[in-house]
DNA sequence: TGAGTTTGTCTCGATATCAAGATTCTTGAC
DNA sequence: GTCAAGAATCTTGATATCGAGACAAACTCA
């Protein structure tokens, strides 16, 4: 059983004999697995004719709970975009009725987007079909395997949190 | 011990108490340690005054290995990007005397992106830099937990490749 | 050989993102 | 109370990417 990465490793070693591969083994998987998510997500969320970018606005509102509402500069520390990024994200998702923007009353400079009924449903119904897909993803792997990949990728993630 | 996808995951088991989450404790980590190893591979990177699109093309001709030749149509294939994107990026390249571009003799459409020594220099001083960084985010993980990792990433990977 | 299809590269227009700056409001110190 | 410093949001300009299309050359198969 070999995939992409060993050959990319295979061919470092031999341009490069000198050097300890163990890193890109590990990392180099990670990457490429994730822009192989990135598109496995896409297609997920199309037939609910949504886009990734709609998806994690609309689910750090959803996972906030009831009334659905966060500020925009939370929203951005979420989703990890810049403030002009998100001023445009959130234009787009209330044009589409998917949310809707509300004067803070608490700080007359702030705003608060709340998640309409149409946004909810789009989003519920979207991260529906997402974990589908990503089931089917790890239907090879044990229970136990799962624990234990998603247990070293924890000690990886930790420092950085 | 808790990470951000701890959180996360919480977060939408108060929310949806009725979907088994299972698959977000795996991929959520990957996508977020896949974005942390992005700027960690700029920061890696700057100090050699090479942008991460510049390593990966320039690493890709690398791997391949005298005389560092490839067409634009392989790179696009290595690095996952457009045809439009690497002639852009072939053009900085070239600009910056790291690559070169020379008719392909044997088809006459064709180009050979060439790797030239200045490319070779600064991806060699990148790559080291980019293995070291790393070496260390994996400073607590023992080799047998990072050969069980990175074979378990390798199992999710392979229907991909 | 010659027509049609495929391949390889580049060009062009549209767009999402970022970084920096502008604006408005709040907070805390004196 | 006033003023400076900070915070929250939005605006603007620059840029890298994508997708579609253009063009040239090379195959295919009758």
């Amino acid at each position: 059983m070999r995939d992409e990465v060993d050959d990319l490793v295979d061919a470092w070693a031999r341009e490069r004999v000198d050097l300890d591969l163990a890193p890109v083994e590990v990392f180099s998987r990670i990457s490429r697995l994730s822009r192989h998510l990135d598109l496995a997500r896409r297609e997920a969320f199309a037939e609910h004719h949504i886009e990734s970018w709609e998806f994690d606005v609309l689910a750090a509102l959803r996972r906030a709970g009831a009334p659905y509402e966060l500020s925009p500069g939370r929203l951005l520390r979420e989703t990890l975009v810049t403030s002009g990024t998100m001023t445009n994200r959130v234009d787009r998702l209330e044009s589409r009725g998917f949310v809707g923007r509300q004067p803070d009353p608490a700080d007359r400079r702030g705003v608060q987007v709340r998640l309409l009924p149409a946004g909810k449903a789009a989003v519920d119904g979207a991260f529906g079909a997402l974990l589908e897909a990503e089931q089917a993803l790890l239907a090879d792997l044990s229970p136990g395997d799962r624990e234990a990949l998603a247990g070293l990728l924890r000690r990886l993630l930790v420092p950085f949190s």
